[in-house]
DNA sequence: GAGCTATGATTGACGCGTCAATCAGCTGGG
DNA sequence: CCCAGCTGATTGACGCGTCAATCATAGCTC
């Protein structure tokens, strides 16, 4: 790996840092939603019937279950959702939007839109922007062949 | 903003979470240091004398006080780092690296750039390094920017 | 249908990060 | 000199995230 790779890596790490707390801070202030609470009203708003499955909605933004558990007990407390028994796993716990939560959501879109337009898509132009994605794209697939990699047992590098 | 414009968004805080989640728990695992510990040890090991007065250290990670000071006080019970008073400033403290910490922090590096290597900079051509790159240049350009130009209460863009 | 295992979900403990409050020591004005 | 105010650093409280353990129920095998 060259100097300017490693450079590269650190600018990614140092420069989404920084987005992710402009973003964050500025979305908690405004809304009083942290990034996590948007993440899983975001889902469940996109759900049918704005309810999910607590291991579907676990699934859908990527989170360890324990860490959903946990986060849902606090928004509940708050009153962005609801918790419910399922009708056909008396196991599994239907996650539901509440009227307030669908309201404080619904609140913070577009500002939560128009900040990420003025810090990050005002920044770079469509080449910048179809060259960005195009790599994306390129670090994703590798992460994921890897993973498809390693259990089947082939042979590493 | 465009819906493209809003995929990379999501793209890019979704492939960054998981580059950090992957090399974040290889690290941790081969070597038993956090990237926050990391973080810390590279700032340390590259200072003068592998010490430094902690606000200098702060400024270096660009972290807050407060969060450095917590995390300190756990490495230092690990034994990574000391605390020493300042002979100039009877108020500061010295950061130092103690010989166990430099010897983890040289333990931990070569596993780590072959992870980053792997996992990041084998996915890309020199092309998109390129490209990646000056995105992240931009990016960081806009976002100082408009943290200078608030405060002066100049006209935007 | 009794026991075994697998699965959906939660809990507790603990390390971490933020905010506000605090402590200690420096510094400048009277 | 003394106090007011600033600065370097730490602390405490609390929300958050992870890991391992747990609980309850489903579903399979005999």
């Amino acid at each position: 790996m060259t100097t300017g790779e490693l450079a590269t890596w650190r600018a990614l790490l140092d420069t989404t840092t920084e987005l992710r707390r402009v973003l964050g801070a500025q979305l908690v202030q405004e809304s009083s939603l942290s990034p996590a609470d948007y993440q899983v009203l975001l889902a469940l708003s996109e759900a049918e019937g704005r309810r999910l499955r607590s291991s579907e909605l676990a699934a859908t933004i990527d989170w360890e279950r324990s860490r959903l558990s946990h986060h849902l007990a606090r928004m509940e407390r708050r009153g962005l959702i609801r918790r419910d028994g399922c009708s056909t796993d008396n196991r599994g716990a239907e996650v539901l939007l509440t009227e307030d939560g669908a309201t404080m959501f619904r609140g913070a879109t577009a500002p939560h839109m128009r900040a990420i337009k003025k810090h990050f898509a005002d920044a770079l132009t469509p080449e910048q922007f179809e060259a960005l994605a195009d790599i994306l794209r390129a670090l994703r697939g590798h992460l994921h062949s890897e993973r498809a990699d390693v259990p089947a047992g082939g042979a590493g590098s």
